[in-house]
DNA sequence: CCAATGACCGTAA
DNA sequence: GTTACGGCCATTG
């Protein structure tokens, strides 16, 4: 399948998410130029191949929560996390995304490299 | 081309 | 704290 430029802008902002941080869907959407995209976000990351450079596991949805279906994936995502510091309940596979959204963070970084 | 789908979001109750 | 619903739009069938 061929590569969108639409899916390229996606991936570049989520390699943007520093470690030990994540960030929603709509986050990265909107980051890239495109708010209201979240539902794409999603897809693009469901179309990447494995090996690909891009730390998808870093991104949840708004609600602080991992988004994966399949218990085995959220529990790769959750795992992942966790590695690199990221307090995930195990129950609620919930993150509190007051300690950990780096929309600001990735925001600062665009704007430095695009004025 | 039209209809359905989805790793979503904001609001409302 | 929760669920429900409408809106969103690229991708797929």
């Amino acid at each position: 399948m061929a590569v969108h430029n639409f899916y390229q802008q996606i991936y570049e902002v989520v390699k943007l998410i520093p470690r030990g941080m994540v960030m929603s869907y709509g986050g990265v959407a909107r980051q890239c130029g495109h708010p209201g995209l979240a539902r794409s976000v999603g897809y693009a990351l469901h179309a990447l191949q494995p090996g690909a450079r891009v730390p998808w596991w870093r991104v949840i949805n708004s609600a602080g929560r991992i988004s994966i279906p399949g218990a085995e994936a959220s529990d790769t995502q959750r795992s992942k996390l966790q590695a690199e510091g990221v307090v995930v309940d195990a129950e609620t596979l919930r993150v509190d995304m007051r300690a950990y959204d780096a929309e600001m963070i990735v925001y600062e970084k665009l704007r430095r490299r695009r004025p």
